[in-house]
DNA sequence: GACCCGTGGCA
DNA sequence: TTGCCAAGGGT
């Protein structure tokens, strides 16, 4: 048999011979030699993306304990999706995951497409996930580029071009360098690489199988990669949520509209959020006419591209109060299984006085 | 290409 | 404390 001495083919088996002996454990991955479940590799990705893997574990095992095929999925609520996907963030994700398992069932026989054209005009699939998933779970040849392997990439070839200039030129590379013979496990080394040895700071060069052929470690620039342009400051927003509770313990919640920030998510009925909010008239955006008191203390939040500082009213309600458009009453002891985002988790905690 | 879209952990 | 980062996709 003749060796193989293409380079790019020594990138492939170095790289596996490390993942053969450091390959995490995760619970949605197949043991070696085990065939690997589509509709278990598609939701983990889903639910992966731009989320750590410790922060989905126990949101991966709760969806497939309750929906343990793609069938059972499509056969379930929106509304259900969206509450165990609360706390988890993106949530058009969740509405994308629900829609996508819909057109598998009902229009795909039940069966994920095995290319990546195929899976890449699902609801929710792009570039990444579909080739993820190509490769992955049908052992497509497909070039694999997340977040981590930008990093390696960058890194391995001292790219200069900042990002995201540079996706193309690293899908080449990636492409270049992908082998024909166990793609899935070429995929999932190059991450787990990327997550822990290739970091971001303070990489453990001296454990890395592309040590000796690494340009930026040869340069002794292997943290300075991969390049990006600065990110603007995120804004400070502000608004007011309302919180109104009956003699009988319920509270008024609310749902979003479907697209947007929190699409599709129960909110505690709240203002419009901007910059130049109006504090003085506050209660102008509340969704009943009642008499309020401003409770003590602020909730503070985070979102990707502003800050937000909620102020908090709260008032009480008849009994026989009707709920004002969208909005409906819940029990209190029901609100922890609605479908808040957590924003909305630390506006209700601090009505509660908790 | 630019902007929108959550959350939690970490230095 | 503040910024950065994480198995990105949609528009």
């Amino acid at each position: 048999m003749l060796a193989n001495t293409d380079p790019e083919v020594k990138h492939a088996d170095a790289l596996l011979a490390w993942y053969d002996r450091h390959r995490r454990r995760l619970p949605w991955r197949a043991l070696p030699g085990e065939a690997a479940d589509p509709y278990r590799v598609w939701l983990s990705e889903i639910m992966l993306q731009q989320t750590t893997v410790k922060t989905v574990g126990p949101y991966f095992e709760a969806f497939v304990a309750r929906w343990p095929d793609v069938g059972a999925m499509a056969a379930s609520d929106v509304e259900d999706i969206l509450k165990a996907w609360a706390g988890l963030g993106y949530y058009s994700r969740a509405r994308n995951l629900h829609a996508c398992a819909r057109v598998v069932s009902e229009t795909l026989g039940g069966r994920f497409p095995d290319d990546v054209e195929g899976l890449r005009k699902l609801p929710g699939v792009g570039a990444y996930t579909a080739a993820a998933v190509a490769a992955i779970a049908f052992g497509r040849r497909a070039a694999v580029v997340d977040g981590n392997v930008e990093r390696v990439v960058t890194r391995l070839e001292a790219i200069e071009t900042p990002l995201p200039q540079a996706k193309p030129l690293i899908a080449a590379c990636v492409e270049a360098i992908t082998p024909e013979s166990r793609p899935g496990d070429f995929a999932q080394a190059m991450m787990d690489l990327g997550a822990t040895i290739c970091t971001p700071k303070r990489p453990a060069c001296a454990l890395c199988p592309f040590m000796a052929r690494c340009s930026a470690r040869q340069a002794g620039t292997q943290e300075t990669f991969p390049r990006k342009a600065p990110k603007a400051r995120r804004p400070l927003r502000r608004g007011a949520a309302f919180w109104v509770t009956r003699p009988d313990g319920w509270v008024l919640v609310r749902k979003r509209p479907d697209k947007g920030l929190l699409g599709g998510m129960t909110e505690i009925p709240s203002s419009v959020w901007s910059e130049d909010f109006d504090a003085a008239g506050a209660v102008g955006h509340a969704p009943l006419k009642m008499k309020w008191r401003r409770l003590p203390g602020e909730v503070q939040h985070g979102f990707t591209h502003f800050e937000l500082a909620v102020t908090v009213y709260a008032a009480d309600a008849p009994l026989t109060a009707k709920a004002p458009p969208d909005c409906r009453w819940v029990r209190l002891a029901d609100l922890d299984g609605e479908a808040l985002p957590t924003v909305m988790r630390k506006i209700a905690a601090l009505a509660r006085g908790q």
